[in-house]
DNA sequence: AGTACCACCTGACGGC
DNA sequence: TGCCGTCAGGTGGTAC
């Protein structure tokens, strides 16, 4: 779940609470979520150390100390952070535990383990490291088209492709192609310019407008469909039953009325 | 450069 | 009650 919006919402949550504290203790509770890094170095690292500013690249969130490294951080499908006080209990399924010296916590959550935590050089480095393409809130109309430019297949997964364009996933992507009147394979090589350019404002739209409801579907105007999806299953603009296919091994919700595939 | 499919991992849920 | 298959869905690897 956690795509773009969602890890936009985790970095001004870290940004309000977890930055200029000094870290007294770092916690690895499950070795299985770092990349690249043992927990040693981890700890070595970030050892009474601050959190200077935080950085968002598509799903990845990096957080700068006062120098490098940066700790970079990917939520995978159930990861979130969590800062509390010292005498509250650790959150369950908690896998990195940050303790600062103001005795709160910030704990990295993440229930399946699909996540991952390390050190990186700079932002640039994990980028071209990742293979990441450009933000997907970060780029205009141009680079958009770019982005799009030669490729083949369908318009869902080249949403979903974080090296084409980072941080949509299987819900946004979704959502996005519900919002622009897409089918899901529709093939990308196939759209005229202009279905490029609502797209990419379509692309823009539900983002901000994910975010401002706190990535939280029950937040988000009812007109979306990703309340939908699995509440009623019905349509929120024609009152049909969405279908559900598998494009690249997801599922995906689509509606057979309103979504069309050009020609 | 595409696609399909598997694996990773844990918990919820429905069927029997 | 409890076991089992399936699903959830981000990512990376493999085979075609």
């Amino acid at each position: 779940m956690p795509e773009l919006p969602d890890v936009e919402v985790f970095k001004r949550y870290l940004d309000s609470t977890a930055l200029h504290k000094t870290i007294i203790a770092v916690e690895v509770k499950s070795a299985a979520i770092l990349e690249g890094v043992t927990a040693g170095m981890l700890q070595k690292t970030l050892q009474s150390r601050q959190f200077q500013s935080t950085h968002r690249h598509g799903k990845h969130l990096l957080v700068a100390l006062e120098q490098e490294p940066w700790l970079t951080l990917h939520f995978g499908m159930t990861g979130y952070l969590k800062y509390f006080k010292q005498m509250e209990k650790d959150p369950e399924h908690d896998r990195l535990l940050v303790s600062f010296d103001n005795g709160f916590h910030l704990a990295y959550v993440c229930q399946r383990k699909l996540g991952a935590v390390g050190l990186t050089d700079s932002v640039d480095s994990f980028i071209a490291e990742k293979q990441l393409g450009p933000d997907a809130l970060s780029l205009d109309l141009e680079g958009f088209r770019q982005a799009l430019q030669g490729r083949r297949g369908t318009v869902k997964s080249f949403l979903m492709n974080q090296k084409h364009l980072a941080g949509i996933g299987n819900v946004y992507s979704d959502e996005i192609l519900f919002q622009c009147k897409l089918h899901p394979k529709s093939q990308v090589n196939h759209l005229k310019g202009k279905t490029v350019a609502r797209l990419f404002q379509v692309v823009q739209k539900v983002l901000h407008a994910a975010i401002d409801a706190q990535a939280d579907p029950d937040q988000m105007p009812d007109s979306y469909m990703l309340s939908h999806r699995r509440r009623d299953g019905t349509c929120p603009r024609c009152r049909g039953d969405l279908q559900k296919i598998s494009i690249a091994g997801r599922s995906s919700y689509y509606c057979p009325v309103c979504q069309t595939k050009p020609a």
